[in-house]
RNA sequence: GCCCGGGUGAUGGAACGGUAGACAUGUAGGUCUCAAAAACCUAUGAGCGCAAGCUCAUGCGAGUUCGAUUCUCGCCCCGGGCACCA
């Protein structure tokens, strides 16, 4: 018997991937594009984890088989290297942070290579590397220079100090991590200890760069629309945004200019509010001080608040505690009533106003508060159904706080609470005391760190001239090599000490001055690497063009078109029907598909009068008729549209391509849009000026000085363009699958989102967002089902596994470990089995041979065909191993095998197992090696069967398997199935009410 | 408290509303061996039965259906995220 050698077979094809250069994608080819991102690793000394390994085979599965169905597919590494632990490191044991870095990275590499993935190394990037992060830097350096001022991207100069940049400095108390003497992010404060180390953190006030995220925190939410993530993570990303729409309100303070203005969701239980609560770190206790009769007492409260652990202030099962301000009073703008002040720590500054109304009878806090300090709790909003009995409800132990009709409230008594709080807030406005407004629970971001190992910050501070930005052409700024890498107490970091490297002159001056010394987080790198992925050498990265940015303008007509098809919508929606539709771009041969909803198209080809969807036959069966033309390009302002339209034809998606080919799409394929009735959002992604907004590749100046020319001429411009060095960025974007970790889904996705959007809006890059789909991995747990760990000693090491058993064996093991979304334990016996698996393959192969399958066999191959394909696109990896084994397992009972048959079933096991799969390949054809070769598909006519076996039911339970004719006839199987014994006398002499058929799967006779 | 997931043999897990438990592990018995390992074969949800077969089984309780692991409602438990965010 033949033996499975997996030493000498791993070594042999690595080498001949690596010589043949596999994996290495072409810019700018023929074939569809395919952008299959991965989350690039932190390097750490311990090298690989199976954790990694998982997500490693599945997607190398995927891209190998993406790639032989003829895509030009992408699936780049690298290395995201700055961080604390290779910090630690160096400073424990002397050693420069890059030696440690280029240690680890080789490693990492080594490991990578030794289970053969197939990763384009020609594109290889370490966020470390100078010639990276200078454009780190740069990117840095735009949202230093840009604002958003009226929802618009704005150019600000650098004498400009008041309006508000998108990068700015500012005086912020920050979280202190005492053992890692770094300053945290909010993020990073895990139940107010250092995620990193676990120490508690401290406040500290310090001077710290930030990045104002919160002016792209709706468009991050609303965005999301337009995405294939799981809901489950946008879900998380939008309740991190945090959004939250309410009212402000101003309380006049009593014989005094002071308004205190607080914030809420809830202005229809305005009437009920019997006092106010202001932080004990807000602004307004300053204001106040004066009038305050127990000013003593209220600081005392303060300083005890303020000394208070996060922990301690945010625990929402603790007492409440604070103090009334004694001698003012606030009065309430709807009634003018005098209520009481109150500091308390229930109320935080950092959230809306800093100060809420409390409205005890329909909050949870506020009555707890309420109860404990003996103030009245006024009942303004009665249960909808409980109208009639209009008894208050003070004497419950709990507030109601769902919404209801209004009670007690004035005017406003028998509104709905949604209808109140609107009525209410615009009457405060037109007083001038309040007024819809919106917040967020995001913060805005703290962007330095006092360390070393991070791009440094590429400013300069001048005494006379201020902060002055590094000049674009004087990027990167390096690292200097420094001595000690440990932060100083200061909480300055390392840089400081180095007086060479801090003294410069003003680039504007000339004058002494001094640079930065505060690096970047190391979220910054990260946040545009997928973008360097596609142009890696490029050293005039992100400069010209920037893109023209229409005006959005909404015309009466287009007014007329929402209307026209919220109604239609809407009635699609009340009848459960979904539609969908890809949108596809074709610019000089690029493709670009974005898949919308099909109203995207018909709003757009209506506004533009174009006969895209023209019929709708709206009845129980849903039919859609398109008349568009297909396979015809059209130039529109510069841009060549292309539409690809489905349709439902026999239960499968019909598209129509350019070509006019007829191809058959899963459903699958398409992502499901919630039919929602169209919102203004809605109907810009819909818009066609959106659309332009997306795909208008020449700058403003160009767009106005060629405002003249024809069609033609400007699509000669356009050619032009993409020929120039930017191009290959808009050739690869949006990744189209990004791969990652569940621990990444609210920073990591959040922040690069941000970067990207605002790269988008400088011009830079031509998709809204970067990753069109999201999808994310398992967490892979140790033997004893714990999180693995070194302290526990449960980490499995992916070395000694390809030691003992091959990379193959590895890998088919990470796939069928378990379901890929979901956390899996570790099992010894069950990576035996998987090799196992691979050494009967190995057997089964030495029964090849000239020979015809039997029926059963083809049958049974062409199911795992189509299977194994549909798994491997949806990232099922478990099963597409079983579906493997399953094949092989009746390969095992057959004297011979079909070369054609076995050589099918090495085509789909290459993805899990490409090195043993070539080379049982080399072994019966050495014609051609078996990348080379085309996806199989499966033979239609070996999954319909002539003979299936169905189960035969009497009530609903299965009684009898019987043979049969694959189509047939109702007739045919019930005289089939009474001519069965058992079948017959279970029946004899009984009543059949009725006969339910399913062609090929069952019979169910139901007696009585 | 709120928002997502998820509960199927001894175990990891399969099942377009249509034969529940594929595939793998484990266990038991067997073949081969002086013996063991490896490999291979057989059995393996529970209960009843000599057998044919029957009954019960997908967290619990209802509902829709000829038929529910799958859909709907209520409840219980587990995991993850957010959490005094007004």
């Amino acid at each position: 018997m033949k033996d499975y050698d997996f030493k000498a077979i791993e070594a042999k094809w690595q080498k001949y991937w690596t010589d043949t250069n596999y994996g290495i994608a072409e810019d700018f080819s023929d074939k569809p594009k395919f952008y299959s991102l991965i989350e690039f690793p932190y390097p750490s000394g311990s090298g690989l984890h199976v954790g990694h390994c998982m997500m490693y085979s599945a997607a190398d599965a995927h891209a190998r088989m993406m790639r032989m169905k003829g895509y030009n597919l992408m699936f780049p590494m690298g290395w995201d290297a700055f961080g604390l632990p290779t910090e630690n490191y160096a400073i424990k044991n002397k050693v420069k942070p890059q030696i440690v870095t280029e240690q680890s990275v080789k490693t990492f590499k080594k490991q990578q290579q030794s289970i053969g993935y197939s990763f384009d190394w020609s594109r290889e990037i370490n966020t470390t590397d100078p010639n990276y992060y200078k454009w780190t830097q740069w990117i840095f350096l735009q949202f230093y220079k840009h604002a958003v001022v009226d929802g618009k991207l704005i150019e600000v100069t650098d004498d400009d100090t008041t309006t508000p940049r998108l990068a700015f400095q500012s005086e912020m108390p920050v979280n202190w991590c005492p053992s890692c003497k770094i300053v945290l992010a909010n993020e990073e404060v895990i139940n107010n200890n250092c995620e990193r180390c676990g120490a508690g953190s401290q406040k500290r006030k310090q001077k710290q760069w930030m990045l104002r995220i919160t002016d792209y925190a709706d468009r991050l939410i609303k965005d999301l629309g337009t995405v294939d993530y799981l809901d489950k993570i946008k879900t998380q990303q939008i309740n991190w945004i945090g959004k939250s729409v309410g009212s402000n309100i101003q309380f006049k303070i009593q014989n005094s200019e002071l308004k205190i203005n607080v914030f809420t969701t809830r202005a229809d239980t305005l009437f009920g509010c019997t006092y106010i609560v202001i932080a004990p770190e807000s602004d307004y206790i300053a204001m106040v001080k004066d009038q305050v009769s127990n000013i003593k007492e209220v600081e005392e409260y303060i300083k005890k608040a303020k000394s208070k652990s996060d922990i301690d202030r945010t625990d929402a099962d603790k007492d409440k505690t604070g103090v009334k301000l004694e001698g003012i009073k606030a009065i309430n703008p709807i009634n003018d009533e005098e209520v009481d002040v109150y500091v308390a720590d229930y109320v935080l500054a950092s959230y809306g106003t800093g100060a809420v109304m409390a409205v005890p009878a329909h909050d949870d806090r506020d009555f707890a508060f309420a109860k404990k300090y003996g103030i009245e709790i006024k009942q303004v909003i009665n249960e909808k159904i409980a109208t009639s009995l209009s008894a208050p409800r003070n004497d419950d132990n709990q507030a109601f706080t769902d919404y209801g009709v209004l009670v007690n409230s004035g005017e406003f008594s028998g509104l709905t609470s949604e209808e109140a709080k609107t009525k209410i807030t615009e009457k405060l406005k037109k007083d001038d005391l309040g007024d819809f407004t919106t917040n967020f629970k995001l913060r805005d971001w703290i962007f330095s760190r006092q360390h070393y190992w991070g791009e440094p910050i590429p400013i300069i501070h001048c005494d006379k001239c201020g902060i002055v930005p590094v000049p674009v052409d004087q990027l990167p700024v390096t690292l200097p090599d420094v001595e000690n890498y440990e932060p100083t107490d200061t909480g300055e970091s390392p840089l400081a000490k180095i007086d060479s490297w801090v003294n410069v002159k003003c680039p504007k001056c000339n004058s002494d001055a001094h640079r930065e010394t505060d690096t970047m987080p190391n979220w910054a790198g990260s946040s545009w690497y997928f973008l360097r992925y596609c142009d890696p050498k490029n050293d005039q990265f992100f400069t010209k063009p920037t893109f023209f940015q229409p005006e959005i303008e909404v015309t009466e007509k287009d007014k007329k078109y929402i209307e026209e098809f919220k109604a239609i919508y809407t009635d699609l929606d009340q009848k459960g029907i979904k539609t969908w539709a890809a949108n596809r771009f074709m610019l000089n041969g690029i493709n670009r598909k974005v898949w919308l909803p099909l109203r995207t198209i018909s709003v757009m080809g209506s506004l533009k009068d174009l006969p895209v969807v023209e019929k709708y036959v709206i009845d129980n069966n849903y039919k859609l008729e398109t008349v568009y033309p297909y396979g015809k390009l059209f130039i529109k302002d510069d841009i060549r549209f292309e539409y690809v339209t489905f349709e439902e034809k026999d239960g499968k998606l019909i598209s129509f391509s350019e070509k006019g080919a007829i191809q058959e799409m899963s459903k699958n394929d398409l992502p499901e849009f919630p039919l929602g009735v169209i919102d203004d959002f809605h109907y810009r992604v819909c818009s066609p000026e959106y659309n332009l907004k997306h795909y208008k590749f020449i700058s403003k100046n160009e767009s106005e000085t060629r405002q003249g020319l024809g069609d033609e001429e400007k699509i000669k411009f356009l050619e032009e363009w993409l020929e120039a060095n930017n191009s290959k960025r808009l050739y690869w974007t949006p990744v189209d699958l990004y791969n990652g970790g569940p621990e990444h889904i609210t920073l990591h996705l959040l922040y690069s989102r941000f970067w990207h959007k605002f790269l988008y809006d400088l011009g830079v890059v031509p998709t809204l967002e970067p990753y069109q789909k999201r999808i994310q991995h398992g967490i892979i747990l140790g033997p004893d089902g714990q999180k693995m760990s070194k302290s526990k000693g449960n980490v499995v090491n992916p070395d000694e596994m390809v030691e003992k058993f091959g990379a193959d064996t590895l890998r088919a093991y990470m796939m069928f470990i378990g379901p890929y979304d979901q956390e899996s334990a570790w099992n010894n016996a069950g990576i035996m089995g998987v090799h196992r698996f691979l050494k009967r393959v190995v057997a089964n192969s030495e029964k090849v041979n000239v020979t015809k399958d039997t029926n059963d066999v083809l049958v049974k191959l062409n199911q795992t065909v189509a299977g194994v394909t549909d798994d491997l696109e949806n990232f099922q990896m478990n099963t597409v191993i079983s579906k493997l084994m399953e094949l092989n397992n009746l390969f095992e009972k057959q004297e011979k095998i079909s070369t054609e048959s076995f050589k099918t079933f090495l085509q789909i096991l290459y993805t899990a197992c490409p090195h043993i799969a070539s080379e049982l390949w080399s072994e019966i054809d050495n014609t051609v090696s078996i990348e080379q070769t085309a996806w199989p598909v499966a033979d239609e006519k070996y999954l319909l069967t002539d003979e299936v076996d169905i189960a035969v039911q009497i009530n609903g339970k299965t009684r009898q398997i019987i043979k049969i004719k694959q189509n047939a006839s109702q007739e045919e199987a019930e005289n089939l199935a009474k001519a069965d014994t058992k079948i017959s006398e279970l029946l004899n002499g009984q009543n059949i009410k009725k006969t339910v058929y399913v062609t090929g799967r069952i019979l169910n006779f139901v007696l009585q």
